[in-house]
RNA sequence: CGGGGUGUAGCUUAGCCUGGUAGAGCGCCUGGUUUGGGACCAGGAGGUCGCAGGUUCGAAUCCUGUCGCCCCGACCA
């Protein structure tokens, strides 16, 4: 049990300034967390209390699933990540943790930087630790901080500079254990989703600079979420728009037939796909082919996309570059012949196709016939271009950025599409890793396998937020029973009244045995004041002792989802307390 | 990194355009009256107006630079 009046809840009347979105708002006005810096944000008592239980159910889940707790460095030495296999992307997102020295010890190369994931310190270290099929499978978590130096740190504990993750890493002896590891991650993050009271969906995901060969994130549906994600609800199917995909193109799409030939006209001054569309030219978007130079591993190669679609960057990745940038206009045009707004991939039209790493080419191109695209000259396009007669194409794929209203791939009904928070996310990762790190082990035939490996993260911090998101109304937090800081507050409007306070402790013990945690509101404060914070702070069960209530003989007791005051006569409180609580932990 | 915005007391902010003693509300302290949904009265403390330079007799206000914070964007030709 814990007196307000001993214990710190800083409550504000109004939003500070700087937080723009509901959960961010609250968590500052509820005295949950305040901003040291960008993106730095100290967890007050009541916050850290959250934070405590979702790290605990995380732990719980974990162990369940059969994972092993430990505890790593989150200061590296730089060679861990400077000989590992991402160092030129990870570094832009590491900070460097260097004596700041006087000049001198100033090195120009990081010495130290502060880890924002642990794959290189894990891999190695399993590789010295484990040579044997017996000692497979391994799945090992921890629950520390992190360090990103995000691009844009945002709402609150949203996107956080230094957050408290959970992540883990499993190794297994062939690809069949490393899917039952995957899936016993995937059964244990949702379990804790639904523990924690946060309402949370798997999603097919893009496995970015992880790399691996399939991952599912865990968004919370929220409308200010950084991520969408494509679904139907049909199917079940469900993806991140950097990986979602539709039933655009028919399987058995045959190629148009070509109504001529390939045929140059001029187009002075028109270098967007939007001024061919306008007259003299009038060509639909989606009859043109959009030409998109990039720089992979510093190597050009083309992308050809239709005219009416967008480039879903992350889909490069499937190409198995390490680093992809867009061309600078000065390194397309010594390999094009053009600048862009004139470029093309028809055979024959590209000044240098011998510095092309590849010509990639989404499937949905094949749905034009006789489109229109640049002929590789400035001021001049090329129509009746077919893509299977006329164009230089190395492979196909899949690149464009779905839209809303496609047909599923799954059930071929329309696409939806709706915001989420990403609170969690699980890689399968193959061998990139054990490979590179040359973490094998020996099996009972006397042979050696690199270990098939799995990486898993649930950020504790955001979730923390996401919750809030998910879970508020216009008074305040409203706090799933698992994840609340307190699950009683006994709000005493008489504090001065002994009899008041002697029935609170006593009422506080009733609870306390029935395994609920109680903060008692002892405060000299008027009770409209009492009323807002504890709407405001959302304690799941309020229980409220006034004098006036006293001398009719009853205490009030309101759950903080709802608008209902049950009134208890003192003889039976107890007991409807010890009920609720009950109740209320069978629900959770 | 690019664009936009903003910086005045613990919090929310007015004043800035048009230079002339820095104001309010909340919160805090003291006293009193109150007491079931953010009370009232009286008194009080609290500000190098982000920082540095400049213009000026005089700068929160104008100019330059810089830093912090917030929002939008991420080379899609």
């Amino acid at each position: 049990m814990k007196l307000w009046s001993q214990y710190f809840i800083p409550t504000l009347k109004e939003s500070p300034a700087d937080a723009e979105i509901a959960s961010h708002k609250l968590l500052m006005r509820a005295g949950l967390v305040r901003k040291l810096g960008g993106g730095l944000y100290t967890y007050m008592p009541m916050g850290l209390r959250v934070m405590q239980k979702l790290t605990q159910i995380c732990r719980e889940e974990m162990e369940r699933a059969g994972a092993i707790e430990l505890w790593m460095p989150h200061m590296h030495p730089a060679d861990t990540w400077r000989e590992g296999p991402r160092w030129p992307v990870t570094r832009e997102i590491m900070f460097r943790a260097d004596s700041a020295g006087d000049g001198k010890r100033a090195a120009r190369e990081p010495e130290y930087v502060l880890g924002p994931t642990h794959e290189e310190v894990i891999t190695p270290l399993v590789k010295a630790e484990i040579t044997s099929y017996r000692d497979l499978p391994k799945n090992f978590f921890q629950i520390a901080t992190k360090f990103r130096n995000e691009i844009r740190p945002r709402f609150g504990l949203m996107r956080a500079r230094e957050f408290v993750m959970m992540d883990s890493y499993s190794f297994d002896a062939t690809d069949e254990g490393a899917r039952k590891s995957y899936l016993a991650m995937k059964t244990a993050y949702e379990a804790f989703f639904r523990r924690i009271g946060a309402r949370a969906i798997a999603v097919e995901a893009d496995t970015g600079v992880m790399g691996g060969s399939f991952s599912h994130e865990f968004m919370v549906p929220a409308e200010i979420g950084d991520d969408d994600v494509i679904y139907n609800d049909e199917s079940g199917y469900a993806a991140n728009r950097e990986k979602a995909t539709s039933a655009l193109v028919p399987k058995d799409l045959a190629d148009a037939a070509p109504v001529g030939a390939v045929e140059e006209f001029a187009t002075p001054g028109i270098v967007t796909i939007a001024a061919l569309e306008a007259a003299p030219y009038s060509v639909a978007a989606d009859k043109q082919f959009k030409t998109l130079v990039y720089i992979g591993d510093g190597k050009p190669f083309l992308i050809v996309l239709r005219g009416s679609d967008e480039l879903e960057e992350a889909k490069l990745g499937s190409l198995g570059f390490g680093l992809v940038r867009p061309a600078t206009p000065e390194e397309i045009e010594p390999v094009m012949g053009a600048k862009p707004g004139s470029l093309g991939t028809v055979k024959g039209t590209i000044k240098n196709p011998g510095a092309l790493a590849g010509i990639f080419a989404d499937q949905a191109i094949r749905l034009i016939g006789n489109g229109t695209t640049g002929a590789n000259k400035d001021g001049f396009h090329l129509r009746n271009v077919n893509v299977a007669r006329d164009l230089a194409v190395t492979k196909f794929g899949d690149f464009r950025r779905v839209r809303p209203g496609e047909p599923c791939p799954l059930s071929g009904k329309p696409l939806q599409v709706r915001r989420g928070i990403e609170v969690g996310h699980i890689f399968k990762l193959g061998t990139k890793y054990s490979e590179k790190y040359n973490a094998v082990y020996t099996d009972d035939q006397k042979q050696t396998h690199f270990m098939e490996m799995g990486c898993y993260g649930i950020g504790i911090g955001r979730t923390l937020q996401a919750i809030i998101e998910q879970s508020h109304d216009a008074d305040g937090i409203v706090w799933p029973w698992n994840s609340a800081p307190f699950h009683v507050l006994i709000c005493v409007l008489d504090p001065q009244l002994p009899e008041a306070m002697d029935l609170a402790k006593q009422l506080a013990t009733v609870a306390e045995q029935a395994g609920a945690e109680v903060l008692v509101d002892d405060r000299a404060e008027r009770p409209g004041v009492k009323f807002k914070d504890a709407d405001l702070i959302g304690i799941p069960l309020r229980l409220t002792i006034g004098g006036k209530g006293l001398k009719e003989g009853i205490v009030e007791l309101k759950a903080r989802t709802s608008k209902d005051v049950a009134k208890l006569p003192l003889a039976e409180a107890a007991a409807q307390l010890g009920a609720a609580i009950a109740a209320a932990q069978a629900k959770a």
